[in-house]
DNA sequence: TGCGCCGGCGCC
DNA sequence: AAAGGGCGCCGGCGCA
C-alpha cells in the first residue's frame, strides 16, 4: 500500500468559485526527503495516476478541497474520486481529529487552554493546529502575513517553477511533509485512545465531506425581484422600530443598540428583581437578562413591544446582504461535516421560516427544487437505540404498527384509550389537539433528558399550552413563581404548572417504559455529576466526556447524522457519476439534518418525477439500512417547487405523478 | 482597533 | 438533586 500527501495550491477562492484554477501540487510519500513540488501538468498526472490505483492511499488537510479543485480541472475525475472514497482510499487529516478528539471527549476544546476553537474558514483543524499538537512545530505566522505565498499562487501560475522563489517553492513541499507526518503520529495516537478514536468511520465522513463540498460548490442562487421586495420591506420595519425605541434611549443616535441602557429598564420594570442570566466566567453573579420571554413579562408597554419587534433585525443584519448577493453569484454554504454528535453544521441551515428569507431563494433555470425529509426521525433512532441496548421498545412497536405516538402517549395523559382519542383528534376537539401537543413536546424533548421545569417553560414559550388549564388547577396557576434552569439558563415558570408537568412525565414513562430504563443507566454512569463515555449506536462512533443530557441525546441523534449521511453520499453518487440513474445530472444544495434538498432537472417532466422518487428511495433504502428494527415506520417523500419556503408540500397530479407546488397566493406581475 | 466573551436567537 | 441536545451568526461590551 502507498500512502502519498496531497495537496494543491490554486487561485483564490471568491464568491462562487470555490474551486478555483489549479496552479501546482505537492506530494509527499512516508520517506524522509520524498517530499516534491509538481507543476501543473506534474500534478495533474500524479492525481490521475494515484486515484485510478487501487494500491495507493491519497492524505490531505481539507482533502475535499483538493479534490473538488482537480474535479473541475478535469471533470473525467469526479467518477475516480467517488470509486476512491467508495473504497476508503481518501483521508483527511482534520476529521481523523475531529474523530479522534469526539472519542476523548475533547471535540472543539484546545486541551491546553481549555477553552473553545477558534474557527478557521470552516475547517475547525487547521493544518497549524495539527502540527503544533503532533509535531510541536509553530508555524501559525505564516496565517497572518498578508505577502505569505500561499494567498498569491496566482502570480505564479505558467511561470515555470525553477524560476519561483524559494519560499513559493518551499512551502507547499513543507505541507506536503507536515501533513502525512501527522496522519501517521494520529494513527498512533488513535491506538491509544478509546475505541481506535474512531477512525473506522473515517471513510464514511470522508464521503459525507465530499458531497458537501459539491453542494458548497454548486451553491444557491436567489431571486432579483425577490430580494429587492424583501430588503425594502425588512429596512422599512427595521427602521420604523429603530424610530420607535430611540426616544427610550434603548437604541443611540447612530443605531446602535445600549444594551447596559436597556438592562437597567429591565431591572426597573422588575422593580429592582430581574431574571438573571447563567453564570459565567465574566459574570459570576449572571446579567440582568434581556431576552424576548423577559421584555415579554416585564409588564411595561415599551419593552413588551420591543420583546415582540425583534426578529427584523436578524435578517437585516444576517440574511439581506447574504441572499442579495445570490441574485449574481452562487451562495457557497459552508458544511462541517463532523460535530460532536456526528451531525453536520453549517451557516445555511438557520433559514428563518417565517420572514420572507427562504422564498428569495430560486431553483436555477431548469431545475427545481426537491426537498425530502425524515418524518420523526429522531423519535425513530431513539427507538431502535433501545431496542439495541434493552431489547424492547413500545415506541418502535407504535411506530411499526402504524400508530401515531403523540396520540399514544396523549391517551396516556388522559387515561384514555387511543381508539378513543383518535378520532377526536381527528375531529380537531380542542382538548385533545391540545393534549397532543403536549405530547409532541415531551416526545421529542423526554427522550433528551427534558424535566418537567423546562417543560413548561418551553410548552409556554413555544406552544402556549398551559399546564393547570389542562388539570383543571387553573386557581393555583401562576400564583406562585419559581425559578428553574432550561438550557443552562434560569427561567421562571409557574410552580402548579412544573408540579402538574411532573405527573405527565410518570405517565410518559409509563408510555414509554424503556425511557425509564435508559434514564436510570444514564443517571448511575454520571452519578454525582460525574461524565462518561456514550457510544451511537450502529456506526460504533464513541463520544467521549458525556453529562446526564448528552448519554440521553447523543444516541439517537448521531444515529440519525449517521443515516442522513450514507443517503446523501448514495444520492449525491447518482447524481454525479451513475448515467443510468434519473438523479444524474442534478445536485444537493442543501443538507439540513434530516432533509435533503437538491436541484433537480427539470427539463423533462417524467424525468423531474422519477429523480425525486429515486432521491426519496434511496433516503428510505440508507434510513432502513441504519435503523433495521424501524424498517416498516421509515418515512421520506418528495417536495417539488420552484422556491424555497416552509410550506412546500407534496403534490401529485390524478396519475400520482409528482407535480411543481405553487405558493397559495401567486404575486401578480 | 482588534479580539474574545457573552447574550440572544435562527434552525433541526 | 438536577438535567433536552446539536449548531452558527450577530451586536455589544470590555480588555489589551
Amino acid at each position: 500500500m502507498n500512502v502519498w500527501s496531497f495537496d494543491t495550491e490554486t487561485w483564490l477562492i471568491q464568491p462562487g468559485l470555490l474551486a478555483p484554477p489549479l496552479v501546482c501540487g505537492s506530494v509527499a510519500a512516508a520517506a524522509p526527503g520524498s517530499e516534491r513540488l509538481l507543476d501543473k501538468a506534474q500534478a495533474r498526472q500524479f492525481f490521475r495516476e494515484a486515484i485510478t490505483s487501487p494500491d495507493t492511499h491519497l492524505v490531505g488537510a481539507n482533502l475535499a478541497y483538493d479534490l473538488g479543485v482537480m474535479a473541475a480541472d478535469d471533470p473525467n475525475l469526479v467518477a475516480p474520486i467517488f470509486a476512491a472514497l467508495e473504497a476508503g482510499r481518501l483521508h483527511c487529516v482534520q476529521i481523523r481529529e475531529a474523530l479522534i478528539d469526539i472519542a476523548r471527549g475533547l471535540y472543539g476544546v484546545d486541551p491546553s487552554t481549555g477553552r473553545k476553537l477558534d474557527d478557521d474558514e470552516g475547517a475547525r483543524y487547521p493544518l497549524a493546529l495539527l502540527v503544533q499538537r503532533y509535531l510541536g512545530l509553530d508555524i501559525s505566522e505564516d496565517k497572518r502575513n498578508p505577502k505569505a505565498w500561499r494567498l498569491r499562487y496566482a502570480e505564479l501560475d505558467g511561470v515555470p517553477v525553477e524560476r519561483w522563489p524559494t519560499e513559493a517553492a518551499a512551502y507547499p513541499k513543507r505541507d506536503a511533509r507536515y501533513t502525512l507526518d501527522v496522519f501517521f503520529r494520529q494513527e498512533a495516537v488513535a491506538s491509544d485512545t478509546p475505541n481506535g478514536g474512531n477512525l473506522h468511520a473515517e471513510a464514511d465522513q470522508m464521503r459525507a465531506a465530499f458531497a458537501l463540498h459539491l453542494a458548497s460548490i454548486w451553491g444557491l442562487r436567489t431571486n432579483g425581484d425577490s430580494v429587492a421586495v424583501l430588503r425594502e420591506r425588512v429596512e422599512r420595519e427595521w427602521g420604523e422600530n429603530r424610530a420607535k425605541f430611540q426616544a427610550a434611549g434603548i437604541y443611540r443616535a447612530d443605531g446602535s443598540k445600549d444594551s447596559k441602557r436597556l438592562a437597567a429598564l429591565v431591572t426597573a420594570a422588575y422593580d429592582g428583581q430581574p431574571p438573571i442570566t447563567a453564570p459565567s466566567n465574566r459574570f459570576p453573579d449572571g446579567q440582568v437578562a434581556t431576552d424576548r420571554d423577559t421584555l415579554i413579562g416585564s409588564g411595561d408597554a415599551l419593552l413588551e413591544d420591543l420583546g415582540k419587534s425583534g426578529r427584523v433585525d436578524k435578517y437585516k443584519s444576517t440574511y439581506l446582504d447574504v441572499v442579495e448577493a445570490g441574485t449574481s453569484l452562487p451562495i457557497n454554504p459552508r458544511f462541517n461535516v463532523l460535530v460532536s454528535t456526528t451531525r453536520v453544521s453549517s451557516d445555511y441551515q438557520q433559514l428563518p421560516q417565517k420572514g420572507g428569507i427562504r422564498e428569495v431563494h430560486e431553483a436555477r433555470p431548469g431545475f427545481v427544487y426537491c426537498s425530502v425529509d425524515y418524518g420523526g426521525l429522531e423519535l425513530r433512532t431513539m427507538a431502535q437505540r433501545a431496542i439495541w441496548e434493552l431489547g424492547f421498545s413500545k415506541m418502535a412497536e407504535a411506530l411499526n404498527s402504524g400508530l401515531d405516538v403523540h396520540t399514544l402517549a396523549a391517551a396516556e395523559f388522559l387515561g384514555a384509550s387511543y381508539d378513543e382519542l383518535l378520532p377526536k383528534v381527528k375531529a380537531k376537539e380542542p382538548l385533545a389537539v391540545a393534549f397532543r401537543q403536549l405530547a409532541k413536546i415531551l416526545n421529542f424533548g423526554k427522550g433528551g433528558g427534558m424535566t418537567g421545569g423546562s417543560l413548561v417553560y418551553n410548552a409556554r414559550a413555544k406552544d402556549r399550552v398551559s399546564f393547570c388549564l389542562l388539570a383543571k388547577r387553573a386557581d393555583v396557576c401562576g400564583v406562585e413563581r419559581v425559578v428553574i434552569t432550561v438550557q443552562r439558563k434560569p427561567k421562571m415558570v409557574c410552580r402548579a404548572c412544573v408540579e402538574v408537568a411532573k405527573e405527565l412525565d410518570t405517565k410518559w414513562l409509563n408510555a414509554w417504559p424503556e425511557q425509564r430504563e435508559l434514564q436510570q443507566r444514564a443517571k448511575s454512569s454520571t452519578y454525582g455529576g460525574g461524565f462518561a463515555d456514550v457510544m451511537i449506536p450502529g456506526a460504533n462512533i464513541l463520544r467521549g466526556g458525556c453529562g446526564y443530557t448528552q448519554i440521553l441525546n447523543t444516541p439517537f441523534q448521531g444515529l440519525g447524522a449517521v443515516g442522513c449521511k450514507l443517503a446523501m453520499w448514495r444520492v449525491s453518487r447518482e447524481m454525479y457519476v451513475d448515467r443510468r440513474s434519473p438523479l444524474y445530472g442534478s445536485r444537493l444544495v442543501l443538507m439540513v439534518h434530516d432533509e435533503l434538498i437538491s436541484e433537480l432537472l427539470a427539463n423533462d417532466a417524467q424525468r423531474m418525477h422519477d429523480a425525486a422518487e429515486r432521491k426519496a428511495y434511496l433516503m428510505r433504502e440508507a434510513m432502513k439500512e441504519t435503523t433495521p428494527d424501524l424498517a416498516p415506520a421509515i418515512e421520506a417523500e418528495p417536495a417539488l417547487s420552484r422556491i424555497m419556503s416552509k410550506d412546500v408540500a407534496t403534490v401529485r397530479g390524478n396519475s400520482g405523478r409528482l407535480l411543481v407546488w405553487e405558493p397559495p397566493t401567486k404575486r401578480a406581475a
